[in-house]
DNA sequence: ATGAAAGCGCTAACAC
DNA sequence: GTGTTAGCGCTTTCAT
């Protein structure tokens, strides 16, 4: 057993009120007993029991997040924007991996009740209403990051339509006039549908018509890039370049062309989304469309502290295109 | 503010002890008394407060975990173990990332500890006599994962130096003699000096001379193989395999090695160490020396669980190798 | 400047 | 089978 705050009353012959005082830098003491108490709290080596404060705070001075698989890529470098944030603000971080599915989102959404946290983040899966109302009816402050909601829930995300626009665009802008798409998971109205309007809009933009059969679906993961990649080859011919709608696709798309020596970006040329550390160490090192991750995380437990005082807005982060080896210039003469 | 135990007493008519054994399948009450509680309590939408509970009990269902960079692949699979099974069991986690250097691991430790939890699992971090002491303050059950200590800690790794035997007599079997390695950080006694003992001790069995040229040092991470590859490659001549003693820095050196044209597996072989997700997604997708880390995330925190009665051992995880497509088996004639 | 005491929401004796 | 009550370790009036 360790010490409690009655032991260093005790010890230094003082009120657990002024030891209380002094730990919490109250007004209301000389000194002389400051230094005493200190004193002897630091040779007993006391720790306050933050379990005892939280319960009549009603403050933990911990959150909760909840992420789809903490392990791959694009999460744990949200995760870490959140948990470098939040332990700058004194907070601690309860991380829960919801796993894909979502199956054990509920269970941890009361898990975090039951421990009283001081607000959630969500990060990046589909916001449903049965969510919502439990957050409603728990009262706490909730922040989007890289998803949104009918609701109203502040989100913390980039604009997706603009982002792939951007990232067509600047194909298109290097010559390239057929061009495929490998989208998210069919149907995502978050990380697909838009996404998908964004770079029909870059073509029609630039008097190109969109064809059904360069769009492919994948789940955002890298399997799903290469099936994803040889679906579009085996349906198209010609195609000069491939935006892809996550870096881990387009390293599935590299590795399906490496497969049969299709070389990037000589023969086709590959974008992808997100700019992780995937996009670094893909061979060749492969152009993006980046997202600020580590900042939206850190940004999200900004808002949600914030949240607690004056009701914070959604906010779109930028986004930029992070140039590297995969895109090739194609020449007028070429293009013709 | 939420409803309390109070509350759902007072509504159902009965004392809060007789909610409270309900709540906590104790004997005690009628069939009867325990089915109008449990309405009343689903009415209420009542939900326990942990913080309360956790006063009494000392227990807080919470476990910490301090690891490094939770962004980089490594850590997040652990994590992602040690989440999964902590929610099987009805804990929590909560994540410190101690950001390589170190230097928040003391206000981590310090922080878990006045936040009550009820163990820790120390990822990958040397494990500073300063930790130790600290932890054994607080009279906390603790174990170590992928890293071990001179003190009397549990820990649960692989046995690196056999590992690296394996992944280097691999590579002799396959014919090569002329073998590289990419260390890990100088000095480290945990993740590098082993590892180079058994990269010495292979070559030694096969009659080979060591070479202090043919060893370079990394810091685990992806550019540091782009450097440490260069090196090597300046400084030997014949080489025709190079073990990397991490995924990521051999993907760093599969980089250098395709900017400066040199093909693998024809030319020089790969191998790396970890199987992570980037040996995966390679190009060519890489050969390794697999750990388990998921299962050895898992495996943690039951031991940790376990500790909490029983006295628990620390465990060498088996290791494997991955074949993938970096290794070539060179053709006696051309050994010769 | 300091202390006594109430009480946060719950569990666990102990009584009936 | 059920209720009363004393805490768990702390903060916070309210006295003095």
């Amino acid at each position: 057993m360790s010490y409690t705050i009655k032991d260093v009353a005790k010890k230094a012959n003082v009120s657990v009120a002024t030891v209380s005082r002094i730990l919490n830098n109250l007004p209301g003491y000389s000194e002389k007993t400051k230094e005493k108490v200190l004193q002897v709290i630091a040779e007993m080596g006391y720790q306050p029991n933050a379990i005892a404060r939280g319960l009549i705070n009603k403050k933990t001075k911990t959150l909760g997040v909840l992420l789809p698989a903490v392990s791959d890529t694009f999460a744990s470098v949200v995760l870490s924007g959140i948990e470098d944030m939040a332990h700058e603000l004194d907070y601690s971080v309860m991380v829960c991996n919801t796993d894909k599915d979502g199956k054990r989102t509920m269970k941890y959404l009361q898990a975090l009740r039951e421990k009283q946290v001081d607000g959630i983040v969500f990060v990046s899966e589909f916001f449903k209403e049965e969510y919502y109302n439990a957050i409603i009816a728990m009262d706490l402050p909730v922040v989007l990051v890289s998803t949104k909601s009918q609701y109203d829930v502040p989100f913390i995300k980039v604009d997706d339509k603009k982002a792939v626009f951007d990232g067509v665009t600047y194909l298109l802008e290097r010559g390239h006039r057929s061009i495929g798409m490998i989208a998210g998971t069919k149907g995502d109205p978050i990380a697909t549908l838009p996404r998908i309007e964004g770079y029909k809009k870059a073509l029609q933009d630039n008097g190109i018509s969109v064809d059904k059969r360069k769009i492919a679906f994948g789940d955002f993961g890298f399997e799903s890039g290469i099936t994803a990649a040889k679906e579009l080859l085996d349906h198209n011919e010609g195609l000069t370049a491939i935006f892809c709608s996550s870096d881990e696709m387009a390293a599935g798309a590299l590795s399906y062309l490496y497969r049969i020596s299709i070389r990037v970006p000589d023969q086709i040329s590959i974008i992808g989304y997100d700019n992780t550390k995937v996009a670094e160490m893909a061979i060749p090192p492969l152009t993006t469309v980046g997202q600020p991750l580590y900042e939206m995380g850190k940004n999200a437990v900004k808002m949600l502290l914030d949240r607690e005082t004056e009701e914070s807005q959604s906010v779109f982060m930028p986004h930029h295109i992070v140039e590297r080896e995969t895109v090739k210039v194609i020449e007028k003469e070429e293009a013709e």
